[in-house]
DNA sequence: TTGTATGCGTTATCAA
DNA sequence: TTGATAACGCATACAA
């Protein structure tokens, strides 16, 4: 249409409007120009990928869960680094749904994005994923994971054993732990976090004091609560979200136990929440907003055809007053 | 690649793949089935979305800040509501920069979104996306915002009000209030609530209890402290996001004075970190995830060429002990 | 019951 | 310097 108004070949309108290096007359250029603005035109860019082959400059982002304080920083970054790249993100969340999830990337093939990032952990070993044919697509994941495709990473049991081995420098000897979901990869990491932890400082490994919860406020707290009503006892206590470990310290208060001196506690992730708390909440904290940024990175790597490696980040151990007992 | 490896013509594995009511035999739709299968084979969404006619099942969602609280759960509804309809959602984070929204709008129109959520508020007015043609795309907003489209919408300044009347009920007479941008018309809605509050309680408006800021922790700390600082005096505020709230009540905490007691505190958005500070802090809230799905629900039912109204959601204030005095 | 031909909007090849 | 034409992958009107 912009060819019939300015009068011209859609060839030559193309050519201009691409910029393609071939001699066009001033007077058609103006004309085409013209034409273009007037009608506001804009490319359709599903002709365009169809034409050119198939990249579609858009990437899948499938994520547990958008309202939950792990994902939020990541996916800024993921969202940042595309945008600046010419890149747009598919939002996808899965509640960990291997249903879910199959069913998200079945359109996101149909969709022709260029590349999925997978983020915050697999279910199951992702079992569900295994032996697929990827095509086109560059995957990447981020977080604990089993695809044999690239990744982005923090040493998760490290990480938690670092909260272990502070809370025995409080003085901490029986540490319990608010756990994930069993099937979760990030769970199973974290909880050989744990023991690992315990292991390397001579303590022994009390099965009680692993508490499955659902990385919520309110599992933590209940767990918690039924621990105390068990009379179990414990002195220091590592959770595998900041909201698990909020949800504990809300029933150790109701309860009438101090903290840190009672029971000092460690969060993860240290999501905004953490140094708002009463206690401020010690956390374990991922450089969230970098990995989501170098997961792009790597998945533009990808489809440029370079080498990639996997990348791994190093964590930090936020203590704040939750898990710090004066002397 | 499927009507060859089927040996039959690509109109008949359309007809089969697409269940057109058309006689097929069963042995050939089994031979295309078998290679469907084999192949993996999923329709290229591009060239379908192109022969059709241009519905991409595809919506951009303009967010300021996946980042900032208030959009976890609104952008969780929208997801919801999209996936269960079979779309597919892009994030634009703007951060209410008009140019990133031009630019993410030029994008959204070239990949042929079906729709566009404009979601948080306007900027200016929105000044730079008046009299534009949007084509055949379905445009809502959520929040505060003056464009000519229908709209979900919870009453700003009602809330505001209603946050000021609940101090004022708790004793407050110089009610201070932490704002956000001037040009951020959801600041503009909740200020003439702030004001509106004070007249219907029939107490003066002080300018120099008005303190701008940037909707985050530090600004709302920042000008508190300012204002302690300058020796203002007041016994309760409002602020227009729970983090400047929680900001303000470190700078009250710091200097020494008591909540509720001494200044009584209440937020906004009531998000998930609201009832964890110390001491939880009151807020309004918004049915943030319904907004969400509701705002697809209208965007969907134009495309499908139904009458829709705008949608006014009921706020709630969440009265938590920072504004609740003991007799 | 099956297949051929056309066109969606665009770019690339070729011809004029 | 310009334009006609084919092809990207698919759905559909029409033919056989």
């Amino acid at each position: 249409m912009v060819a019939n108004r300015a009068g011209a070949s859609i060839t030559t309108v193309s050519r201009v409007l691409n910029a393609v290096p071939v001699a066009v007359s001033a007077a058609l250029r103006q004309r085409i120009l013209a034409a273009a603005k007037e009608l506001d035109y804009r490319p359709n860019a599903l002709a365009v990928s169809l034409r050119k082959g198939g990249a579609t400059k858009t990437i899948g982002l499938l994520i547990a869960d958008i309202s939950a304080p792990y994902f939020h920083v990541l996916t800024r970054g993921v969202e940042d680094a595309a945008q600046e790249a010419g890149y747009t993100v598919i939002l996808c969340d899965t509640d960990r749904n291997p249903q879910k999830e199959l069913k998200y990337l079945d359109v996101l093939y149909r969709k022709q994005v260029d590349a999925v990032i997978f983020a915050g952990g697999g279910v199951d070993d992702d079992r569900h994923l295994h032996g697929r044919n990827w095509g086109s697509i560059a995957v990447v994941t981020v977080g604990p994971h089993t695809l044999p495709v690239p990744r982005v990473e923090v040493d998760d049991r490290a990480a938690i054993a670092a909260a272990v081995a502070q809370l025995v420098e409080q003085g901490c000897r029986r540490i319990a732990c608010i756990s994930g979901q069993q099937n979760w990869l990030v769970s199973e990491r974290r909880r050989d976090g744990y023991r690992q932890g315990l292991i390397a400082a001579g303590l022994p490994i009390d099965e009680r004091l692993d508490w499955p919860s659902a990385f919520t406020l309110e599992t933590g707290e209940a767990c918690t609560k039924q621990a105390l009503d068990a009379g179990l006892e414990f002195d220091g206590l590592v959770a595998f979200t900041d909201e698990g470990a909020i949800g504990a310290m809300r029933a150790l208060k109701t309860a009438g136990l101090r903290i840190p001196e009672d029971v000092a506690v460690v969060g993860c992730d240290d999501t905004r929440i953490a140094p708002l708390t009463d206690p401020p909440l010690s956390s374990l904290s991922f450089p969230l907003h970098q990995m989501g940024v170098v997961a792009v990175e790597i998945v533009l790597a990808m489809k440029s055809g370079l080498a990639v490696e996997n990348r791994r980040f190093p964590f930090e151990l936020r203590v704040r007053t939750s898990s710090q007992r004066s002397k």
